[in-house]
RNA sequence: GGCGGGGUGGCAGAGUGGUCAUGCAGCGGCCUGCAAAGCCGUCCACGCCGGUUCGAUUCCGACCCCCGCCUCCA
């Protein structure tokens, strides 16, 4: 039995599909403008694992992740740059797949972009209005009447007294409610023609809201079973998400919410306003994806996760140690034995609201045995390989991408070592050891091996 | 101010009413020409104060501290 951790109940739940067997998932993705940070690898590793264990689990799972494409941000950094939108967005869209890709983020089933479904959020924003859920505002806006709707602040869990929204922003004095938000936005003088759409209201924009709901209907259907992202999502995007589809299907809109926790940097939350990220290029400068991959996965999805080199150092060191065992033993993926006592124990910590860390932990306990010497070598892959980790060769992983960079590239090493080693043979040890120490000086580190003599990045 | 999530050994990070997380780092040893890797041992943690209990890190209450959301943000 499954059991996940609902935002909307407060506790776990157990899992229970809409349709037996099938899952349809849908996670926020990016707003591309700018390379994703470490931040946004967290959600796209999180839920590229949640679908694995799905699908591991034997559910067909239709998983969706949206791009938006259209929004404040991305208008304001095209200008700046000079560039139309579609250029910007599409390069970005370009970097992220790029990244996911190193960090084993399975494709999703569909990526839907915000700009293909203007028409579809058309529709809902209609629907909205001849339920009198929606106004055509004094300023040209179409905003979402927030009082109208019953369930409002049900995910966040706020009440709209509560909110007291005037405290912290200017209010609109065109909107009813100062909670309210925009549905479709009026064109504003400047805004390119990329950025306009013609709608029943004027030319204009949707809202970053609509969007999701729009895309999410569109390909998952009106009513579906996971809804993921970020937690600072939750409210509002996630709360009005539901306020606009239940509003207009007069539908639940979706069984369970799932919030993966921040990235933080000194104690801080890492996200783009404050600055302090950090890109998902600029860290695989210098650590393998896999390593970015274990960081994330060896803590659990919903706390938070402090980053710092340091922490990646150690996760590297850790995460060597599971490269290191299946090293010499031509490990396969071979299917699981879902009775066999160590994938027993796998299986539990996952169904338990994807508890990875302890998932982890079984891998370590394999590594134990493979060492030792037992036969567990493919399983010790086949389950890693269920959370993306373990995916790289060997040589690969410790040899690094960044060969030739300190001047020694594998042709050199290869020559030190055969001298180190024909110095071995004739006793020449200070030899041996000044070879060594030259190596070592070049960060590369050497393990004599009963097989021959190996080298790794250290 | 409102709402929500936390405080676990040197670090990271699970979990549990009473035998063990796990990993990294450190230290001692085995192995090795010496190392590395591996192995063995070691480092006996649960913010603070009360309460419940035969027994609490785990349950309850108060307190202190941290973080997030309430404004774009994964």
């Amino acid at each position: 039995m499954l059991k996940l951790y609902s935002t909307l109940t407060r506790k776990k739940e157990e899992f229970i599909p809409i349709n037996p067997g099938k899952i349809r998932m849908y996670v926020c993705g990016m707003t591309v403008y700018d390379y994703c940070h470490l931040g946004h690898a967290r959600v796209l590793i999180v839920f590229d694992m949640v679908q694995r264990w799905f699908k591991a689990s034997g559910f067909a799972v239709t998983y969706v992740r949206n791009v938006t494409d259209i929004e404040d941000n991305i208008i304001k950094r095209a200008q700046e740059n000079g560039e139309s939108i579609h250029a910007l967005t599409e390069r970005f869209i370009q970097f992220m797949n790029e990244d996911a890709a190193a960090l084993g983020v399975q494709a999703p089933d569909h990526e839907p972009r915000a700009t293909q479904y203007v028409e579809a959020m058309q529709a809902i924003i209609e629907a909205l209005e001849l339920k009198g859920l929606a106004y055509h505002a004094s300023d040209g806006d179409v905003n979402f009447a927030v009082r109208k709707f019953p369930g409002y602040g049900k995910l966040s869990g706020k009440s709209l007294d509560e909110l007291r929204a005037g405290e912290r922003v200017a209010v609109d004095q065109a909107k009813q409610d100062p909670l309210d938000f925009v549905l479709w936005k009026r064109a504003k003088p400047g805004e390119p023609d990329e950025a306009r759409w013609p709608s029943k209201w004027g030319v204009g924009r949707p809202g970053w809201h609509i969007e999701c709901s729009a895309m999410s209907c569109k390909l998952l259907g009106e009513h579906f079973d996971i809804h993921g992202g970020g937690a600072d999502l939750q409210f509002p995007h996630h709360e009005n998400e539901i306020a606009q589809s239940e509003g207009a299907t007069g539908k639940p809109f979706v069984n369970y919410w799932m919030h993966n926790g921040f990235v933080r940097v000194d104690n801080e939350k890492m996200s783009k306003s404050l600055g302090n990220f950090f890109t998902i290029r600029e860290i695989l400068k210098q650590f393998d994806a896999q390593v970015i991959r274990f960081f994330i996965l060896r803590g659990h999805y919903r706390s938070p996760l402090n980053y710092s080199d340091a922490q990646l150092q150690d996760a590297k060191n850790s995460l060597d140690r599971l490269y290191r065992a299946l090293r010499g033993k031509n490990a396969k993926i071979v299917p699981i034995d879902w009775n066999q006592p160590d994938a027993v124990v796998f299986k539990a910590a996952m169904d338990d609201d994807f508890n990875t860390p302890e998932a982890i932990a079984v891998l370590f306990k394999l590594s134990d045995e493979v060492f030792a010497g037992s036969d567990k070598a493919d399983l010790l892959l086949s389950l890693a390989n269920i959370l993306g980790l373990l995916q790289r060769d060997l040589e690969s992983y410790f040899r690094g991408a960044s060969e030739g960079d300190d001047g020694l590239d594998a042709v050199a090493i290869d020559a030190l070592i055969a001298a180190r080693n024909a110095a071995r043979k004739a006793k020449d040890f200070s030899e041996a050891d000044r070879i060594r120490k030259q190596l070592s000086e070049a960060k590369i580190v050497l393990e004599d091996a009963a097989g021959g003599t190996i080298w790794r990045r250290g």
